[in-house]
DNA sequence: GGTTCAAGCGCG
DNA sequence: AAAGCGCGCTTGAACC
C-alpha cells in the first residue's frame, strides 16, 4: 500500500492515486475523473443556482474578519473564494459570473505578492534585485539554482523552481520538494541546498524567523500583527515542527493579508467619494474583483492599480496585473 | 430530523 | 514518525 489516512485506512487520496496511474492502472484515473466532475457538479453547478437571491438576482457571500489565524478574509455560504479556475471544466463554471448591464467585470491580482514579502522580510539582495529588475521571478531562481542563463531555463527548470519558491513559503522540506516534483530526495536536498546558498538571506530569514518565535512565542507581519505559536516548543516533534511552519508562513501571508486589506479601504473611500459607478463585489486574498461602467474601464483600471500598489511601501515594488471582460473567468 | 467526524478537494 | 501554509463545502458513516 503506497499510503495510509491518519485512521490507518488505505489512501485513495488525489496524489496517490495520481502515482498509480502513472503506473500504468486504469482505474485510479477513471475515479480522479468522477470525483473531479463530482466536486464541480455537487458543490457549484447543482448549488449556486439555488442561492440567488430574489431580490437581487445575484449570490451573495458572507466575508468574515475574525476566522483566520494569519489575518485572511474567509468567505462562506456560499464560499466565493474557492470558485474553480485550474480545469477547463472549472473556467466554465467561473464563466457564469457575469456585470451589471453597462457593467464590466474587472480582476486586479497582485502578483508574486508573498514572494515580495519574503524579499522585503529577508533583504535578501538577490531576490530584491531579481523583483526590482522586474524578472521572471521562477525562471530567476531557476537560472540561480541550476546555475545556467536565464534565456537557458528549461520548462521543467522553470517548473521544479516554482515548485521550490512556493515550497519556501510554506516551509517545506526536502522530503516534502521531492514527492512534488517526482524525484530522489537527495536530488531535491541538492536543489534546496544551492538555493539557500544563492539567497542567503533568505535562509538566514528562515532561521531568524523560527528563532524569534521560540524566544517571542508569536510571530508578526511587517504591520504587526501577531500570530502566538505557542506548541513552536513543544517536545513533540510533530506539532513542534508544524508550529515552526506555521511561524514562517504566517508573516508572509498575514502581510499580504494586511495589505490588500489596506487597498480595499482606500478602493472604497474613492469610490464613494469619485466613482459611484463603481462597485467591489469580491476580494479573493490577492485579488479584488470590480463591477465597471463599460466607458470607464481604462480609468478605473489605472486607479485601482494605484491603490493597491501603493497599499503598502516594501523594499520591492508591488504589481498588479488586471484584467477585464464579460464574465469573471474572460477578466484573468 | 439533526450533529459530528474523517476524507477528499475546490481556491489563494 | 512525519514530511506544505491558510480556508469552506460535500459526502458518507456513526450517532442521538
Amino acid at each position: 500500500m503506497l499510503s495510509k489516512t491518519p485512521k490507518g485506512a488505505p489512501s485513495t487520496a488525489e496524489s496517490v492515486l495520481e502515482e498509480l496511474a502513472a503506473q500504468g492502472h486504469e482505474l485510479p484515473r477513471l475515479i480522479l475523473d468522477y470525483r473531479g466532475v463530482s466536486k464541480l457538479r455537487s458543490t457549484y453547478t447543482d448549488k449556486l443556482p439555488t442561492l440567488i437571491n430574489s431580490s437581487t438576482g445575484r449570490v451573495h457571500t458572507s466575508y468574515h474578519q475574525a476566522v483566520t489565524a494569519t489575518g485572511r478574509l474567509s468567505s462562506s455560504d456560499p464560499n466565493l473564494q474557492n470558485i474553480p479556475i485550474r480545469s477547463a471544466a472549472g473556467r466554465r463554471i467561473r464563466r457564469a459570473f457575469i456585470p451589471a448591464e453597462g457593467h464590466r467585470l474587472m480582476a486586479a491580482d497582485y502578483s508574486q505578492v508573498e514572494l515580495r514579502i519574503m524579499a522585503h522580510l529577508s533583504g535578501d539582495e538577490g531576490l530584491k534585485r531579481a523583483f526590482a529588475e522586474g524578472q521572471d521571478i521562477h525562471a530567476a531562481t531557476a537560472a540561480e539554482v541550476f546555475g545556467t542563463p536565464s534565456d537557458d531555463v528549461t520548462a521543467d527548470q522553470r517548473r521544479a523552481a516554482k515548485a521550490i519558491n512556493f515550497g519556501l513559503i510554506y516551509g517545506m522540506s526536502a522530503w516534502g520538494l521531492a514527492r512534488q516534483l517526482g524525484i530522489e530526495r537527495g536530488e531535491a536536498q541538492s536543489y534546496v541546498d544551492r538555493y539557500f546558498e544563492r539567497y542567503p538571506g533568505v535562509h538566514a530569514f528562515m532561521d531568524r524567523t523560527r528563532e524569534i518565535a521560540r524566544q517571542q512565542g508569536y510571530v508578526e507581519t511587517v504591520d504587526g500583527r501577531r500570530l502566538y505559536v505557542p506548541e513552536i516548543n513543544s517536545r513533540n516533534n510533530q506539532r513542534r515542527q508544524y508550529a515552526e511552519r506555521t511561524a514562517i508562513n504566517a508573516p508572509m501571508q498575514g502581510t499580504a493579508a494586511d495589505i490588500i486589506k489596506r487597498a480595499m479601504i482606500a478602493v472604497d473611500a474613492w469610490i464613494t467619494a469619485e466613482s459611484p459607478g463603481t462597485a467591489l463585489v469580491m476580494q479573493v486574498h490577492d485579488e479584488l474583483v470590480l463591477e465597471v461602467l463599460d466607458r470607464q474601464v481604462q480609468d478605473v483600471a489605472e486607479r485601482i492599480r494605484g491603490f493597491m500598489v501603493d497599499a503598502a511601501s516594501l523594499e520591492v515594488p508591488l504589481e498588479v496585473e488586471i484584467g477585464v471582460g464579460e464574465t469573471w473567468d474572460d477578466a484573468h
